[in-house]
DNA sequence: CAATTGACCTGCAGGC
DNA sequence: TGCCTGCAGGTCAATT
């Protein structure tokens, strides 16, 4: 799914072929997409100038020379593919974008949970306001400072959005083997040695998931802006690896159900 | 404040 | 072959 290195990985797809060009339409097949925005995409944007795409977490930002931004997000399934104007994708697209060099960027989104809004900048501000620090540049001072005094669990606290910036259910399971912390561990109960290690086994996982493009997992859902899975499956130590060893100890990995997700942890060397 | 649950959505795997 | 159930999970809203 999603989290922050392949939402970053579809952004330096996508940003060369965007940056600097002007809308030409914006076609919306499936209002769903659009519920949220508070000013209709298909009649503001047309005309508007794509001066940079940013990304702050799972969102993509794209900032108009109007003032106003293009906001996108691809929750579990969202996918846009660069391809020329007149060549359909292969999926059917939720809405499609064409620019002045006949681009087309189309956004595929199987399960329908991705979501295309446009925001005036106190919009974006409020937005952003609610997205903790990137994880892939998270510190520990900003780390600590994201789950001090909580009573709730580090996983818990590490996908919430609001305390720290890209990180999902894969990419959490992943952090949290690296630094053989135990995800049901309370966050006031981590020592400062505890949370250097999470900072930095955060920052590594993203750092190596980037590199490798991003995680396309077994259902094939995650691809690139140019329709390309990421390798870092392989790389993969605890996520939908139950019932295999743990690569650093060989214990088997199990997998706990808390709440509507799913945990995979090695149960000897995360305590 | 935090944990929990349901809603949203659809393709696919597994069981029978 | 076909039906049914569970599973994948990001985010929001409502409830405990």
């Amino acid at each position: 799914m999603p989290e922050l290195p392949e939402v970053e990985t579809v952004r330096r797809g996508l940003a060369p072929r965007v940056e600097g060009h002007r809308i030409d339409t914006v076609v919306v097949y499936d209002p769903r997409l659009v519920m949220r925005s508070p000013l209709p995409p298909a009649e503001v944007l047309p005309g508007d100038r794509l001066e940079r795409l940013r990304r702050r977490g799972k969102w993509l930002l794209g900032e108009l020379e109007s003032g106003l931004t293009l906001v996108l997000h691809l929750r579990m399934s969202g996918r846009l593919l660069a391809g020329d104007v007149g060549r359909p994708p292969e999926r059917p697209p939720r809405a499609t974008i064409t620019l002045d060099d006949a681009t087309a960027v189309h956004f595929v989104d199987q399960r329908r949970f991705g979501e295309l809004m446009t925001l005036d900048a106190d919009g974006t501000a409020a937005l952003e306001a609610r997205i903790g620090p990137d994880a892939d540049t998270i510190g520990t001072a900003a780390l600590r400072t994201a789950l001090q005094r909580r009573a709730r669990t580090v996983k818990s606290a590490l996908t919430d959005q609001a305390l720290v910036g890209g990180i999902g259910n894969m990419y959490a399971d992943e952090a949290l083997w690296g630094a053989r912390l135990s995800p049901f561990r309370p966050c006031s109960s981590l020592s400062d040695a505890e949370l250097r290690s999470l900072a930095r086994s955060v920052r590594k996982v993203m750092r190596r998931a980037l590199a490798a493009g991003g995680t396309s997992t077994r259902d094939g859902m995650y691809v690139d802006a140019d329709g390309n899975p990421g390798w870092f499956a392989v790389e993969l130590a605890v996520y939908q690896r139950e019932g295999l060893a743990c690569p650093r100890c060989g214990t088997t990995i199990e997998r706990v159900v808390r709440g509507a997700t799913a945990t995979r942890l090695c149960p000897s060397c995360q305590t």
